[in-house]
DNA sequence: TTAATTTATGCATCATCGTGCATGAAAGCA
DNA sequence: TGCTTTCATGCACGATGATGCATAAATTAA
């Protein structure tokens, strides 16, 4: 496997791989939204929401707009919540397989 | 959204976010190895090998068995190759986006 | 120009993570 | 019973990451 290719894929899933920035893609999966506008919805720290943006935006998952002294941010790729709800569906699968393993030990 | 699901579907995400672990999913892909196998060909301390492998196991990617004083293990859930595909596509994408806005900015 | 608003960043701090070494625990063999 | 092999874990260390505060940079309004 090409440690190239490995890296890479690590670090999308990292930055995935933190529930603030998931809950940042959740809140912008129905239209753009300035950072003004998430901060207060996110109860975070502006700098806090500022630096999550900026990593989804580095891997490539928003895009971002300036008007004004507004920023704009929205989804880049909406392929991201096909890989929010794989994920969902392995963790529910786990989970079950888990109950099964937990019963059959009774 | 619920904040179980993000803290569940982020500790995923986060566990694929290293890409030594990445690499022991390919390597068990065409089927179960023993720790006694894996850590020679990963070249990386066998503690090392032993602690990544846990934590796939954990998170319900790996199944595992003994047998005698080995341990072998074995993909769970085949879907998480589907992951990193659409991982794939997704960094393909965000690579073409980039080159085109560098191109057009010159 | 001055003041106010919005966003990004420098800095310090604390927590988490990955690693290597040594050791413990379990199983099989002499 | 000892000895060996295999795997997991305790410990310490260094690196990375998230956070909050203060502030810089950019833009707009007064």
């Amino acid at each position: 496997m090409d440690p190239k290719k490995l890296e890479l894929e690590s670090k999308l899933f990292a930055v995935l791989g933190q529930p603030t920035r998931l809950k940042l893609l959740y809140m912008l999966r129905d239209g753009e939204k300035c950072v003004c506008e998430i901060t207060p919805a996110m109860k975070e720290d502006q700098s806090v929401v500022s630096r999550h943006l900026i990593k989804l935006r580095d891997m490539g998952l928003l895009e971002w707009r300036k008007e004004g002294v507004s920023v704009y941010y929205w989804i880049a790729e909406q392929r991201v919540f096909r890989l929010l709800e794989l994920a969902d569906d392995i963790l529910r699968e786990a989970a079950l397989k888990q109950a099964r393993e937990v019963a059959g030990a009774l």
